[in-house]
DNA sequence: AATCATGTAACTTTTAATGTTACGTGATTC
DNA sequence: GAATCACGTAACATTAAAAGTTACATGATT
């Protein structure tokens, strides 16, 4: 299949929320993540069904953090994100009757199961606030204070 | 993409070899993994470049493992392999100029660079003798002994 | 009533593994 | 030494799921 790139796309897209005073629109966030409006929807669609974010219909509505950044932990954007295949790697015949194919399988499970283990493990124990935090420690290392305008980059507006 | 199953594959077909005394052709091989026998080629060229598999042309040929199964960790297959892409999820802009979207990134390389340092390790702790005990315990459990035929399977010779 | 913005469906595009076909090359057998 | 066997490899079709795209319905604001 293609890469799936939602779960840094939200990352990316919460991070700028928090940034703003006002709901900001899909078109406005798909300016931001270099893609399409529709396809903004549809991805945060399950942050809204799961209560990280708001969104607003009608004139001046958008989209909008539910939470402060501290309240929001990666794991429970992924599981927001319908907890998408982790692996490009798999079993194929999982239920054959081959006991040798057995075996290769459950190697193979075993070691995708620890992986996929860390991999949430890891994202548990960060939150939001903590990519917030890198963002102004990258931002300082510019050399540029807080105040200064925070959505620089290649993106168009 | 589609989801690979190189990896558990190949386990598969190693167990096998590990229980032929003649080369098993790559048409062999390709009934035993429900697959073709071009496919067989490819998947397992790899392994033959890295010194674990050797295959043999001409009458009589066919593939056989270089080395006995203690000596070949799954690492190393994977290695053999070209190390695929272990995961379908990652970042699409790892290069962008918004620090939003760095630490967005960051965040998620790091929980997925941990996942994949887990799956390797793992790996290298494992070896295809490990698996083959493994494939004698099933074995043991269905109240065969080692010495009845090993291929009962799903697949068709 | 007009406009704005989300909600959602339907369809196309993309990308890499897998499946398939075909043919070249080297080894074995008779 | 000719036929056959089996690998080596290229070229192309198929597949699957995310992403891109288009279109339109629904609800909120002015």
């Amino acid at each position: 299949m293609r890469q799936d790139n939602r779960l840094p796309r939200v990352l990316h897209a919460l991070l700028h929320l928090s940034d703003m005073k006002d709901p900001a629109t899909s078109e406005q966030l798909a300016g931001m993540l270099n893609t399409n409006a529709a396809v903004v929807r549809r991805t945060m669609a399950g942050l809204r069904d799961q209560g990280i974010l708001i969104s607003i219909k009608g004139h001046g509505g958008g989209w909008q953090l539910a939470r402060p950044l501290e309240k929001i932990t990666l794991a429970e954007i992924y599981e927001a994100l319908g907890a998408p295949t982790l692996f490009a790697l798999g079993c194929n015949n999982e239920n054959s009757q081959c006991l040798m194919e057995k075996a290769a399988n459950a190697a193979t499970a075993r070691a995708l199961q620890k992986a996929s283990e860390t991999f949430i493990g890891i994202l548990s124990s960060v939150t939001m606030a903590d990519l917030a935090v890198d963002f102004e420690k990258r931002l300082a290392e510019l050399g540029l204070s807080p105040d200064d305008p925070h959505h620089s980059g290649d993106h168009h507006h």
